[in-house]
DNA sequence: ACAAGAATTGCATCCGAAGTCAAAACTTTA
DNA sequence: TAAAGTTTTGACTTCGGATGCAATTCTTGT
């Protein structure tokens, strides 16, 4: 009967086409499609002999498991999807989170999301794909996780944690880091004017850091503080200088900055059009230990984001979770390590 | 008979577990399954009566259509594989071609290589993920290009091209940017001695920029030449200045770097560790057009690469061999943008 | 050499949606 | 109103590999 299904089949497709299936291997090894099915599968019953036989016939044949069809039977593609907000930001820790799932043989399926897109469609495809878990970079309601949470997709967020939701997460300590840089400029108690400069409205890091810094500097007494918004890249930070100086004169001598990229932005700003000198004149703190604030032109400090870690740990709680799926939701805190640079003073 | 089948089914696997099928819906509307299909599928032959009860069932149960089931049937993922060397130096790119898969539909499965991957092994996977087609900003071997043309599987290089294998690429003109930078640098007359920067030896980008880089220094008559190599990284610049000076001592007045990244290596390292003037004492000219170039600390004086059209056009490409198999190969070769800086002497 | 037990193997069925084809329902025309 | 034509619909098969279970082969002990 294999037989016939199998010429018949061979009628609809020119052979040539047809990807080889492992009926084709289990004909060309006199074998049956089971066999093949178990020779690819780890801890299976198989004979030596059986094994040898099948492994001649697909190397012969360049026989290749459709994944797809596996997939379909056994309920697990081997994907996640990672959902990025804005991959400009992330290129290190997709990077990261990429390397890690393939060495566990994990596949990534990739959903970036800017400002244009629709949400609700993109999940709608990520649901539709049946992956096995999802990592988040990106800002999710409660409504759009409710789906995966039902059908019992584990779901880990990578920096954003939902104070009140039961799930995943692993985040840096924004607040605590920023609480840290603000005592750093204080400490030296040269700074009589203070500028925040804050991230897009919508971004909860941003609010976290801000948050963070605010009250500290109230702790502390420092209430004369100016603020000023930013959408986290380098050229808003340029801009955000104008804004600042605007609203207080020159008086500003110490920038905290939510993102290193605004802080990059806002030291070449008032060093070659200001012409201030920094730290000198203004002392300047960033966040997150981008690549470029190590760079000797600005040596900024900052804290760093333990990005290795953090992808590590993102990506062993949602494998776990993919597994055992009675694992409670789990939110995991890293402090960030501060980078003393050059950009303040001492 | 079909509910026969069902409830068998609801026996095996809890019912909460299950994910909703068409079968479901189908019985809950009291339909057929292929009616439920058809409803899914765009031109498909469907009264208004039908579809509303069935969209109705859809929205009470909760159903998404299984992408892995369709694709199996199909022969169509809707996936494709987009495999990329080093992520860091394709942050833009993967962006734009992300957004524009998504904006068509088309899902990325992504793939990195680095150093220690195992390409063999990750070119396994992408084949028995059955993928619709390959974007590939990677090197491969001919070797390992094979596959893809057997299984019918286009295949579209970024940045790579072939000069004798017939294969799509979509490349930045490499040869001809070099060119220009050095035509910019020879026609100031200042300047007596040059040093090139190379990128990774197994780099066809780097290659390509190099030979163009001495073809035209040649051509030009120019042939005291210093030639060292980096590895596309900006520590690697700062390194190579040593390189040089140790060569030539500190009169290399003229520094050509296969990339930004090194370039601006290079001027940090001149201008913070030798102290010396760019573009006064020593021009620079980099590669690429990355967004630290135009930074004012900088203003790297490169060839813009045109990220956006090449991305457009990767895909564009891409898609139209997945919809018409029959099209042949083609490469497409695009100008880079000059950016004049302030790192040359004028 | 034979029965009992262990290790292999093959058969049949399943996963979930799509497409073929013939039957059924609905229109149009004479 | 019946016949012919058109549109909808449902039963059944298919995609390709995994798996429970029964049948078979291979060990082992006596």
């Amino acid at each position: 009967m294999v037989q016939r299904v199998l010429s018949s089949r061979g009628e609809r497709l020119a052979e040539s086409q047809r990807n080889v299936t492992s009926y084709d291997v289990a004909r060309h090894a006199g074998v049956s499609q089971s066999a093949v099915s178990r020779c690819f599968k780890p801890g299976a019953s198989v004979s030596k002999k059986m094994r040898e036989r099948v492994m001649q016939s697909v190397q012969a044949l360049g026989y290749q498991p459709n994944a797809i069809a596996r997939g379909l039977i056994t309920r697990r593609s081997n994907m996640v999807a990672v959902i990025v907000s804005n991959l400009n930001f992330y290129p290190e820790v997709l990077s990261q989170l990429s390397a890690r799932f393939m060495q566990c043989g994990v596949h990534v399926l990739l959903f970036t999301l800017d400002h244009e897109s629709d949400v609700a469609r993109t999940l709608e495809q990520v649901a539709q794909y049946r992956v096995d878990g999802v990592l988040a970079a990106a800002h999710l309601t409660r409504e759009q996780m409710a789906p995966f949470h039902q059908r019992n997709v584990p779901l880990v967020f990578y920096n954003r944690s939902y104070r009140d939701v039961p799930v995943s997460s692993v985040c840096c300590d924004q607040v605590q880091g920023e609480r840290v840089l603000v005592d750093l400029l204080a400490q030296s108690g040269r700074h009589q004017s203070y500028a925040l400069l804050s991230g897009p409205a919508d971004s909860m890091v941003s609010m976290q850091r801000t948050q963070g810094a605010i009250e500290r500097l109230h702790e502390l007494g420092i209430r004369d503080l100016t603020r000023v918004r930013g959408d986290y890249s380098y050229d808003s930070g340029r801009r955000a200088v104008h804004a600042i100086f605007e609203q207080r004169g020159a008086m500003t001598d110490a920038i905290v900055s939510a993102n290193d990229m605004m802080a990059l932005g806002c030291l070449d700003e008032l060093r070659h059009r200001f012409e201030l000198d920094v730290p000198g004149d203004v002392s300047l703190v960033g966040f997150d230990g981008v690549r470029a604030a190590h760079w000797s032109s600005f040596d900024l400090t900052t804290i760093r984001q333990p990005v290795e870690s953090m992808a590590e740990a993102a990506v062993t709680m949602l494998l776990e979770r993919i597994d055992n799926p009675g694992l409670p939701a789990e939110k995991r805190l890293f402090s960030g390590v501060l980078r003393r640079g050059a950009t303040l003073r001492h």
